[in-house]
DNA sequence: GTTAAAATCTATAAAAACGATAGGGTAAAG
DNA sequence: CTTTACCCTATCGTTTTTATAGATTTTAAC
């Protein structure tokens, strides 16, 4: 199941890119626009600008904003630092991989086998998603 | 992230096509072989057994069985009865749809858009594969 | 410059939901 | 009368989501 961080982060990348111009925007819009709440969406904008897709402006006029270009932003990297592991174990994790506690051989396990082409086929979706073809 | 219930199901259900015979066997021997806490596992070969995976037999020489050939069983049917939906968002869901609270346009949301794409490449994995593909 | 407002930041914690496990008792089979 | 599956309930721990309270920075107005 996607956590409400992430659906949320994601809808917030698409309403600033849609946006279009490098204009701050403020949280409140945002939040008001996607039907977040507001003091959550805070957070999950906290860590989009701390991973470098956000930038941020205090003060009046501030806001946040893209700092890249929509195009450059490829789901790979926003569902890892808002969702985590792609992988649905930790034994087929490429970011986050770690062995399992039971499972003496990984090559003969079946579940290992089965998320193995799971986590491919989500690979595959995620590279091939930039913010660009969402909003398109 | 796959949880356990589903991993150990999985295993469970491995451990029986690798049997190969029809004879029923003990939870405990089960549980032991795969390292799983044996109380847990009754619960989820007990659901298993009611959504017609596997048969029963109380009392002296019991156990549990597989009631289908390991060909037949395919990966679709088994994790939507342990794990659930398939599909991470539930508006994307084919046998749990659920609309969203937020979201007035499903069409133009990009959460949407992006997990009907992801779904459909966990769905073409869990649909090519049966049981019989996994203990080979 | 000073000030005040507007916004982001930080930290905490409460509430709710869920996952995993354990205990104890019942029913059926041999 | 023993063995084993079946069933119900309670509990513990973790994660997720949201709420609360305040600190800090920046800008704009005066």
């Amino acid at each position: 199941m996607l956590s409400k961080k992430t659906k949320y982060g994601l809808k917030a990348l698409t309403y600033l890119a849609s946006i279009d111009s490098k204009e701050p925007v403020q949280i409140a819009e945002i939040a008001k626009h996607e039907n977040i709440s507001q003091k959550f969406l805070e957070s999950i904008l906290l860590t989009l600008r701390r991973n470098g897709f956000l930038g941020s402006k205090k003060g009046k006029g501030g806001g946040y904003y893209l700092i890249k270009e929509p195009e450059e932003i490829v789901m790979t990297a926003v569902i890892r630092v808002l969702e985590g592991p792609i992988a649905m174990v930790p034994c087929v994790s490429l970011n986050f991989y770690e062995k399992c506690d039971d499972c003496p051989d990984e090559n003969k396990c079946s579940v290992h086998k089965l998320m193995l082409q799971v986590r491919d086929g989500a690979l595959e979706v995620y590279r091939n998603n930039t913010l660009a073809d969402l909003i398109a």
